[in-house]
DNA sequence: GCCGTTTTCGGCCCGACTGTTTTCAGTCG
């Protein structure tokens, strides 16, 4: 792991454990924050870890929290951890885990009861000595055994190619609702997270009960949870929803849905989109400013009145749409994709940030040549359907054997028929190309005068992803000094929530990728995502060539274009830093510049 | 523990819902 993601998973457990015994809960909070811009920092904080002041210039981290990275560099742990960790069982923790359980709760069964792992609260519900607890009664058991079964048969987050789709469905099926006027997803599948924890889906509607109804007893819906005048809350069980996700058909998800007064669509839209931290920072700015920011609106502060002001009929400043508070708190529109505070209240203007509709260009494809599922001539008509006036067809290379990589006499013959191909289609641009292996040892996998012959040249890592970060690093930076190459194909190799991939030295890649004139990959796919969110920022910040591409081996695969884009805009990529938005003469010219 | 366009001390976001209460604590987002 490296050092970024070991210290913050440190301050998480810092920060629970401490609300475990009673600290003071703006510590918690602060070690909470710590954590989340330490996870978030796109560069490695090891090289700076001695150097307070530069440590204390990030947002978040004061001299306390400085004190401690320098120790775990010095290290390798933290003493003030170490202590809570001998205080706090590993199996209480674990209990916070249980949704609705908190850390009053937990607190007080381990406290009060002994009870130290979800296995021992699971025999205390059994036996019934749970009851004894103050304000524990049976519907509160039996939802807290509800939740542990939920987490252990699924619970997890989903990847977003998975939640997306069951949103639009929820949001359509809402929307022919009789008396629904406007319906949306909000939530981080709005902000375009690589995963998602619950779906969020507002309304608006003359008619309530028909729209709780309409959501609460779909054939979906495994467990209501809520049922209330403004919120609904269900479990839903993906395969009720279409079977498109036979892989995931074990999976449950939880959906809220939010009743909404038109007057106030703006403000829940953008109250219930968060992040909470940007919420957090909205509403801090509007105190600072004599108002108070709720989900029903902007509001005149009133100190005097503790009764919140939508209940009193004050009028709101702002609230019909989420420009107008923005402007009334004296920011620009800052689309969801950049709600995470990460440095957006800086903005000045909202910022261009590119959209599905700037891409012209598919720069990784596989056709039947190697794994996929289409010919040549097939994934064309795909491109030309998207209007890509260029497709390259990237098979793999000889070292991917269970991809049936083209050995180089294979690949001879390919770049003959792509070349054909080219000739016979009209209105895009075929180019041969290849995904070529970038090996353990950082060579690629075919050899330079084969390599020349390719119009473009996508080198990625396939296997070996297990290699420490240096190594990992060195590997990377030789295939990006290569001559011959391109665009870096999914740097890290990671796959969501299954396998953490490699963890490069992501600076020293960014500056060799400017310095050899290399586009960095966003691969769409949704279980990649590779570049991530805080790469992509750091790249762009940079100024490096970013490449978003679909990595094509099925006709669906150019739908995912959207998750890459949303990813591309989470690190705040502008269309012109993106290849595959370039006209024609352009790309073609930068790709012929290599050769 | 962090932070400063009234502050280097004294603050630190806001409301809905549930389950248990009989006025509210805990959790969530």
């Amino acid at each position: 792991m490296s050092f970024n993601a070991s210290l913050a998973n440190l301050f998480d457990r810092m920060s629970a454990m401490l609300e475990l015994t009673g600290a003071d809960r703006f510590r918690v909070n602060a070690h909470a924050k710590a954590a989340r811009v330490i996870r978030d920092h796109a560069t490695d904080l090891e090289p700076i870890a001695r150097d307070p002041k530069a440590l204390t210039a990030i947002d978040g981290i004061g001299k306390g929290t400085a004190a401690k990275i320098a120790e775990f560099a010095e290290t390798g742990s933290i003493a003030e951890h170490d202590e809570l960790a001998g205080r706090v069982p590993p199996g209480v923790l674990e209990m916070l885990n249980i949704p609705g359980l908190g850390p009053k709760t937990v607190k007080l069964l381990w406290e009060e009861k002994g009870i130290e792992s979800i296995h021992a609260l699971k025999d205390a519900i059994e036996d019934g000595s749970i009851l004894d607890l103050p304000r524990m009664g049976a519907k509160t058991v039996e939802n807290i055994k509800e939740s542990i079964a939920f987490i252990e048969s699924s619970g997890k987050r989903l990847h977003i190619g998975v939640a997306m789709p069951v949103a639009e469905a929820l949001v359509a099926r809402m929307l022919n609702t009789a008396g629904v006027t406007r319906c949306a997803f909000a939530g981080s599948l709005r902000r375009g997270k690589e995963s998602i924890g619950d779906i969020d889906v507002l309304v608006s509607t003359t008619d309530p009960e028909a729209a709780r109804a309409a959501f609460c007893e779909h054939s979906s819906v495994t467990k209501v949870l809520a049922r209330g005048e403004h919120k609904c809350s269900v479990r839903l069980s993906l395969d009720g929803l279409g079977g498109r996700f036979a892989a995931e058909t074990e999976a449950a998800i939880q959906a809220d849905l939010r009743l909404i007064p038109e007057s106030s669509w703006g403000a829940a839209l953008m109250y219930f989109t968060g992040s909470k931290e940007h919420n957090v920072r909205l509403r801090e700015r509007a105190l600072a400013k004599g108002m108070t920011l709720n989900e029903w609106g902007l509001f005149p502060e009133d100190r005097n009145d503790s009764t919140p002001p939508q209940q009193r009929g004050v009028p709101a400043v702002a609230s019909e749409t989420e420009a107008s508070i923005y402007e009334a708190l004296g920011l620009p529109f800052l689309p969801p994709t950049v709600r995470e505070d990460r440095g957006e209240f800086d903005l000045k203007h909202t910022p261009r940030l590119i959209e599905v509709a700037d891409i012209k260009a598919e720069l990784h494809s596989h056709t039947v040549a190697s794994d996929g599922e289409m010919t040549i001539e097939e994934s064309a008509a795909k491109a030309l359907e998207r209007g890509f006036h260029t497709l390259a067809i990237t098979d793999h290379s000889q070292s991917s054997a269970v991809a049936n990589g083209l050995k180089p006499e294979r690949l001879r013959e390919h770049i003959k028929r792509v070349r054909a191909a080219n000739e016979a289609v009209d209105g895009i641009t075929l180019l041969a190309g290849s995904e070529v292996d970038i090996l353990v040892d950082g060579n690629l996998d075919y050899d330079d005068d084969l390599l020349q012959m390719l119009d473009i040249l996508v080198a990625s890592p396939h296997a070996g992803l297990k290699a420490r970060p240096a190594q990992a690093t060195k590997r990377l930076l030789k295939a990006i000094s290569h001559p011959l190459v391109h665009i870096i194909g999914h740097p890290t190799g990671r796959l969501i929530e299954r396998r953490p991939g490699m963890e490069p030295a992501m600076d020293e890649l960014i500056a060799a990728a400017i310095e050899h004139d290399v586009a960095l990959e966003i691969n769409a796919h949704w279980m990649r995502l590779d570049l991530r969110d805080t790469h992509v920022r750091a790249a762009v910040e940079a100024g490096c060539k970013i490449a978003i591409n679909c990595d094509v081996h099925a006709p669906g695969d150019y739908d995912n274009l959207r998750y890459g884009v949303l990813t591309g805009q989470r690190g705040w990529l502008p269309p012109e830093q993106c290849i595959n938005t370039w006209d024609h003469q352009k790309l073609h010219d930068w790709l012929r510049s290599k050769r």
